[in-house]
DNA sequence: GGGCCGATTAGG
DNA sequence: CTAATCGGCCCG
């Protein structure tokens, strides 16, 4: 398990987010090996904020790499991201499940339910999970202290699919998850 | 300023 | 199936 670097940022968001299962994300005493993701396109991708928001554009041109992209969604879920930027197509990344690994306990404190494999397997559970709140929107977790974002020893088997609860572009296939995993939010 | 909508979740 | 709950966007 190697820390990921800034490079690993630094090329098209959809094959970002394929590879970026199998890695682990950890925050605040808790990590969890990273088993669902979906991109979204800085260009021409109707789901993605940047489609609309000019918040959402000025975000990506500010911005490193690898910086935390953290938004409220429902008026009340807390959704992570992370930019990708300097490849073939700019874009998000947004983590959508966790298989459970380190700081069981506190997870279940901070979600005051659940079974482990019901912990992490939806994207808002999983920022509960970890502590991730709009306070760490436009953090860099490469760079600061109390964040693991690491690479596995070998390649994992991963399942493409369209992405979900979105109602644009929604034949796109951005959806990423580990096989066989059973922490996934809706598995395919 | 008002109305609408959403990359979701828990509970009936 | 729906309520919860609020920032951003589009009007006007």
């Amino acid at each position: 398990m190697k820390p990921l670097a800034r490079s690993f940022f630094k090329r098209d968001a959809v094959l970002c987010a394929r590879e970026l299962i199998g890695c682990t994300l950890g925050h605040a005493g808790t990590s969890g090996v990273i088993v669902e993701t979906e991109a979204y396109a800085a260009e021409g991708d109707p789901a993605c904020h940047t489609w609309k928001r000019h918040g959402a554009r000025d975000f990506v041109s500010r911005n490193d790499p690898g910086t935390a992209y953290v938004y409220l969604n429902y008026g009340m879920h807390w959704l992570f991201n992370l930019l990708v930027k300097g490849g073939e197509r700019d874009g998000f990344v947004l983590i959508r499940a966790l298989e459970p690994l380190g700081g069981v306990d506190l997870m279940k404190e901070r979600r005051r339910r659940g079974e482990v494999e019901e912990l992490c397997n939806g994207p808002a559970k999983l920022t509960q999970a970890l502590g991730i709140t709009g306070d760490h929107h436009e953090v860099d977790p490469l760079s600061v202290r109390g964040w693991v974002l690491a690479k596995p020893a070998k390649t994992v088997a991963t399942i493409t699919s369209t992405r979900i609860g979105i109602s644009q572009a929604t034949d796109y296939p951005w959806r990423f998850l580990m096989k066989g995993n059973r922490c996934v939010s809706f598995p395919v």
